[in-house]
DNA sequence: GTGAAAGCGCTAACAG
DNA sequence: CTGTTAGCGCTTTCAC
């Protein structure tokens, strides 16, 4: 393994000059610079990054997690986060925190160890007693994606209550009054402030929430489906659904067709989250979609800022949802 | 920032000490082990991986370059690498690499700079000329998925001639003469073996290729839309189609979507590579799933193996696909 | 069972 | 414009 002193003794010069034509730290006389490029490329130096962050203080990684990079959603916001990364130098570590705290401490304390710059985390429920305050402590820029918590730091997450209000009262316009709601994982903002605005907007119809008609989906493909199932297979049957995620629709949807049901001939439906693939499925799923290439840039450039200490109070920053009105909500 | 020294004093022992009791790694005298936690824990030290890799000459990172993030074969990829590594005790560094071979460059320098322990990549066209040399020189743990190459390294893909065969097959079986492909990004190998799967297909039969039929996608779904509505279009439209990848089959499904097209009513089609939500699609897809999560955690463990020295020949994995028999073939 | 000391390969004052 | 010299915080012989 060929060292800077090996590339130094070559060119004859020092150890620190070759630094500094590496990082372009100071002024070098073009004629070393020469030498010192030819001797890098003589004995295909390569800098160890490792001892450099040693020694520098910043390792120029930052570390991501999520809770589930098999869900499109997250592979586009991994993607989003990774290219503003890049573009600025930095290398991105991810974890996949399972939606579960224990995982999440597991890889943020991983990451705090290995010196990250900052990290970017899509807080599992919990995270707020059980990882973020060991990385507060370590003073680790720290910006939270896609759930916004009650702590001070800088925060994006998409619009929730007015998008799922909107997709509710969408229905409720079109004359619908039973309308079951299939929610995500407890305990997160998401889950929370989308059910909030399916509420407020039965609320404004004076129209009350029926328990009955609150499906639990727990943010699982599988459980979305039996529960739906079994919503769908009762007496009760609602006349429209409202899906909370996309893994919440693909479970939805799947009850909704293994029971024979056609959308929206018997049951009307709208979700939050869009597919690449929306208008294939049939019908074409009237959706909220978020716009994950702006929150995962977003995010990448408020952990950057800070990174670069440009301080400043936290922020939180809401990315609007578009509406795409298609047809499974049986208009047109 | 408290160091290993700061615990050392405050325990009354040396610094080698404290490292032993972190790392297990000699005998400790119950008592001192004790007192060294104890410092520890008031403290609340956390060891400084930078350094630690420094010195050990081991980073406990492994580098992913792979080419769409966005891919949802791809999240699924990433997620599974991620989680063997990560049982291992490894973190992952990923890279998106969009197919350019420069982007790769970029990316596995900069994995090489940080003395990642092993890497793997999903070749990018023209990778075994631009980066995969000088991965090679550092003698960096290297295995290749996803594509083969022609170069000595440990490999894993999934099974690609022989299932583009049978789709195409069943085609045949069905009646079908005049079947046309949507191939994939050229010059990687799924593109040219799932191809060779289908001329061979043909050609079992005494049917020729006739290059009309023949589109190119370029693994891009806009692409593929644009071509196979073209071909769709045209007088000589065929009368089942094979599509080479997802991204190909959502291009297709748009193409023949938008001309009021039916399948498998007015063509027939199969393609290679499964979704989630196949069978919500309308017909139901026939298709050759990969099997992603095998895929992804044989490489890691390939990795592993070459990162533990344990010795041998590369090793070139095939991962079967497995057959889905739906509806959008016409059968049933 | 424990400590001293020599690095790992680089950066960044500090001096000239 | 360039070299010298301390470290960065840890691991790991080697010696006791």
């Amino acid at each position: 393994m060929t060292t800077m002193g090996d590339v130094a003794r070559l060119a004859g010069v020092s150890a620190s000059t070759v630094s500094h034509v590496l990082n372009g730290t100071r002024k070098v006389d073009a004629s070393t610079r020469v030498r010192v490029e030819a001797a890098i490329a003589e004995t295909g130096y390569r800098r160890n990054g490792v001892a450099r962050s040693l020694a520098a203080g910043r390792t120029h990684t930052v570390g991501l997690s999520i809770s589930a990079l098999t869900n499109p959603y997250f592979g586009s916001l991994v993607h989003a986060v990774e290219r503003a990364l890049s573009d600025a130098g930095y290398v991105l570590i991810v974890g996949d925190s399972h939606d579960a705290v224990e995982s999440e401490k597991r890889i943020t304390d991983s990451l705090l160890d290995r010196q990250v710059d900052g990290m970017i985390v899509a807080p599992a429920a919990g995270s707020e007693r059980s990882t973020l305050p060991g990385i507060a402590r370590t003073g680790t820029p720290l910006v939270l994606i896609d759930r916004m918590l009650d702590v001070d730091c800088d925060q994006v997450a998409p619009e929730n209550t007015t998008s799922a209000r909107m997709l509710t009262e969408h229905l409720l316009d079109l004359g619908h009054r039973r309308i079951a709601v299939v929610r995500g994982i407890p305990g997160i903002s998401s889950t929370t402030e989308r059910f909030d605005g399916y509420v407020a907007a039965l609320t404004d119809r004076g129209i009350g929430v029926d328990a009955a008609l609150v499906v639990e989906g727990e943010s699982s493909t599988d459980v979305a489906e039996r529960e739906v199932r079994a919503l769908m297979a009762s007496a009760n049957r609602p006349t429209a659904l409202v899906s909370m995620n996309n893994a919440m629709t693909i479970g939805t949807l799947k009850a909704v067709r293994s029971l024979g049901l056609s959308i929206p001939g018997d049951v009307a439906f709208v979700c939050y989250d869009d597919f690449e693939w929306s208008d294939l499925f049939d019908p074409k799923l009237t959706a909220a979609g978020q716009d994950v290439e702006t929150i995962g840039a977003t995010a990448a450039q408020l952990l950057l800022r800070r990174i670069r200490k440009e301080d400043g109070p936290p922020r939180r920053i809401r990315v609007p949802t578009m509406f795409h009105h298609r047809s499974s909500c049986g208009c047109r």
